[in-house]
Order: structure tokens, then sequence, then C-alpha cells
RNA sequence: GGUGGGGUUCCCGAGUGGUUAAAGGGAACAGACUGUAAAUCUGUCGGCAAAGCCUUCGGAGGUUCAAAUCCUCCCCCCACCA
């Protein structure tokens, strides 16, 4: 099967440029083609999993991927469908998130014996002289065409503006792909649906100077069935860096996935096979939430390994209770479906002298201390609305102090509504 | 450079001297109902050991018993003109 139906199958693909031809081309074998990664934070998030799960795939299927990180661009940065200026970011920042997002991608993508590139586009555009640059790239450009892309114009029409360097963010990835094409064959372009002007501009621009045809894919803005876009949370973005978001809150945003968003994501998001998962929407009730533990499992797995993977699973079971996933739901989903011990170690939890615990500790300083709430008012409102639990049984007094009384097994088990837990434990 | 319009609590957005921790909506959080889902209903939604006190309306000063609201200077954004 080509990759390209893969992708479309697997819901990856809004839109191409020349479709047929695109196909002809990935028939031939061993082609090359690139995404850009903005290094305007030191670890990606669950927003740029779709287009590193298609670069993975591309992969699978014999070609060959470069993942550009943006350590050029991202100097200037991309006002594409955004409605703020970005803030700048200085080169000492850029070359740091470089790194971090070179070391993700490797999770996900073989870079080893060239079957597939990472490249920085720092290494050209700064050494670009304004002048033969304006007059080799810059005259292919009609700034009547420009201020009409779909891109600039919620920067044109809103309040914000849109200054000289973001209008100047198009050429300089049109020139990426012109590099990339001339140094490595690459043929094809893939991005966001925010991309598509920055990606015609390059097939443009490749076209006019070299007349040849290139390609461009887009993949579309996946949000949720609420329509909120994908890995956004009060607490932020879900990252990939387990620094930042740590597996078992990874796998918490996974299993939270909405009945209707999980057979789209298991496509987007796994490697599970397509008719294995389309046996989902046939599933209901405990058997859809076995389909969102796989989901979890399976996309943790990818991210942070298989034994944070089985980590988070067995906190999760411990705290919300063992489920055992059928052999008959995704049998090829490498998750543990025996009967385990348990064990929670992956639950968020802090470590108390027992001295502090025996002298003391009102439960709503507690609560605030440990991070279940941010401030020591939420943590008192938290209580009086009936949604704080020691153990597993309410508080029903602000005042509340929690001793050593509370001890269960060494560790205090703190609750903070339905899903939020904190273990204590004492320090031997 | 000129003229006009703006900057309010997480977001949008009311508020032009006191009853304003600041309307309304959204988001979020909690409870009920559930399946760690959605929908619905109810409540909460600046901080603080808290019937009180403290901090907030772009920034810094000032007037006043009292300022988000009035005055001065500064910063930033937008539109039109140049």
């Amino acid at each position: 099967m080509n990759v390209i139906e893969t992708l479309r199958e697997r819901g990856f693909i809004e839109k191409t440029t020349h479709n047929d031809e695109l196909v002809e081309y990935f028939d031939q074998g061993n082609i090359t083609c690139y995404i850009g990664f903005d290094p305007t934070a030191q670890s990606l998030h669950i927003g740029s999993l779709v287009p590193i799960m298609s670069l993975a795939h591309i992969q699978k299927h014999g070609h060959r991927p470069i993942a550009l990180v943006g350590g050029g661009t991202g100097l200037v940065g991309d006002p594409s469908g955004k409605t703020e200026t970005r803030k700048l970011l200085t080169p000492e920042m850029v070359e740091h998130n470089a790194r971090g997002i070179e070391k993700q991608l490797s999770r996900f993508i073989d870079f080893s014996k060239g079957k597939a590139l990472i490249l920085n586009n720092a290494d050209w555009l700064t050494e670009l002289k304004y002048i033969p640059f304006l007059r080799d790239i810059g005259r292919h450009f009609s700034v009547n065409r420009m201020i009409k892309a779909e891109s600039y114009k919620m920067r044109l029409e809103g309040e914000e503006g849109l200054n000289f360097i973001e209008f100047n963010y198009m050429l300089l990835q049109a020139y990426d792909f012109l590099n990339l094409f001339d140094t490595y064959g690459c043929r094809l372009q893939m991005g966001g649906s925010d991309q598509w002007g920055n990606i015609i501009s390059g097939i443009e621009l490749i076209r006019k100077m070299r007349r040849e045809t290139v390609f461009g894919i887009t993949f579309p803005l996946i949000t949720t069935s609420s329509g909120v876009k994908m890995g956004k949370t009060v607490a932020g973005a879900v990252w990939l860096d387990s620094e930042r978001t740590s597996p078992y809150e990874y796998y918490q945003y996974w299993i939270n996935t909405d009945d209707n968003d999980v057979i789209r994501f298991l496509a987007l998001y796994t490697f599970l096979p397509m008719d294995e998962i389309r046996d989902v929407e046939k599933l209901e009730d405990d058997d859809l939430n076995s389909a969102k533990t796989v989901l979890a499992f399976e996309a943790t797995q990818l991210v942070h390994g298989r034994q944070e993977a089985v980590k988070a699973y067995h906190a999760a079971a411990s705290m919300f209770g063992a489920r055992i996933v059928s052999e008959r739901i995704m049998p090829t989903s490498t998750i543990p479906r025996d009967k385990a011990d348990f064990d929670d170690i992956s639950v968020p939890n802090s470590f108390f002298d027992l001295k502090q615990i025996q002298a003391g500790i009102p439960a709503f300083k507690l609560f605030h201390f440990v991070g279940l709430t941010p401030s020591g008012s939420a943590a008192t409102r938290l209580i009086k609305q009936g949604g704080a639990y020691i153990n597993n049984n309410r508080i029903d007094s602000t005042e509340y102090m929690i001793n050593e009384n509370d001890l269960n097994n060494k560790e205090i088990l703190l609750r903070a509504g339905k899903k939020r837990f904190h273990k204590i434990k004492i320090r031997c």
C-alpha cells in the first residue's frame, strides 16, 4: 500500500497539491520529504505528534524523511494563523530548544545510517546576504499575492498587525524548500494546515527557479470533539518531555479522551492496524474504556518507552481500579493483559518526615503544598465543596488537621475531585 | 511625524469618584448523575490560619476623606493621514 493511502486512511491528510503525481512519486520508492519544527520551546508537545507520526509512517515505508529544526526561521517567527506577534527568541534559546527537539524526534524516527536526516536551517539562513537574497529570491514573490494569503489574513485584518520581520517568514521557508530540493532532492514538504501558504510559496519558487515540480501536503488541525485544540489543558500544553509532563500525566491525558475521538486518535497516534481500530466502532461502556486504555498505553509507550507506559498503566489501575483488557480488543497492542500486582509508583507523590506529620498539618495547607490546588484559598474552597479526600474519605471541615492517625500503611492518599491524586510517603 | 481610538481580573468584555475583589459570557474547578467519556443541573471561581486584613484594572507619580474611574509624565497596540 502506498504511504499516501496509508496516511489518508488514518486521517493525516487535509490537502495535497497535484495528488495523482504525488502518489506516482511515492511509487518510485525511496523518496525524500521534509517537515519543519519550530524551536519555540525546548520540548515538543502533543500538537506536533501528527507531523512526527507522519514522518515515522513514511520512514516505515522505506522513504527518507528530513526533520528540519527551524533554528533560523525561529529567529524570525512565523505569523501564519497567529493572532499575536511571537516573542522573539534569542539565538541561544533557539539553539538550546533545537537540541531538545532533536532528542525527542529520535524516539520516533531512526536517524542512523542516513535513513532519516535532521537538519537545522540556521546552517544556511544565518549565512544569507540581504541584497543577493532580495535579488535572487525576493524578486519571485509578489507582494500583491502575499497579502492575499490566508495565513496573513488574520493579521492584516485583525488588531495586532503584521510587521516586516514576520512578513519575510514566507520567503525564508520557501528558500528552505529550494535548498533541500537542491541539496537532497527533496520534493515534498508537509506541515499543519496553517502552513499551506508557506508550502505553496516554496513549490512556486522551485518551479520558477528550477522548472521542477514538487509537492505539498497539509495535515488537518486536530481538535477534540469538544472543539479544543489537541494537547491544550488548563495547566498548559501536554509536553513530550517527561520533565514537563510526567508519563503518568501523559497517560491520564489520553485516558480522558472523549468517546467520539477514540477511533480517530487510535488511527493518528498509534501504529495499530486499521482493521483492528475500526472494530472499536462496535464497542461500548467498559469495552470502550478498554479501548481508551489501549490508546493511552500505546501513546505513552511511543513517547516514554514501554517501561514508563507499564508504570503509568499500573499506577492508574491502582487508583481507579484494575481493568483487564480483553484479548479481542486490539490484539496487536502489547499492553499487558494479565492480572499483575499493580504498583503505584508513578502516582504523583512527595516525602515527609514522620515528625512533620506527627506535629499535624492543616489539610488545606497540605493540599496546597503538594500542588493539588493553586492556593490555600482554593484548597479551603475545595474542602467546603466536598471535593477533598484523605484515603478516599471526604474531609468535612476546613479546620481538619492531618496527623499520624491518617497514616495508612505509612502513606496518606490525598485526592482532589474525582481524578487528581497525590501520595504522601514517610521518609525512612 | 500628525489625528483619532484603545490597554480592566485565565480569555472576551462592562464599568468614568464611594454600596467595586470589580456586571455579563466563556474557560476552569467541585458536587449530583456516570464509564477516569459526553450532556444536564447546582455551586465556586485574587491572596492570606481568614466574620478581618492585604494586593489587583499598561507603568510611575499626583489630587481627594475616598481613584479602574480625575490630573501629569512615560510605555505599548490599532486605524487613517504623511
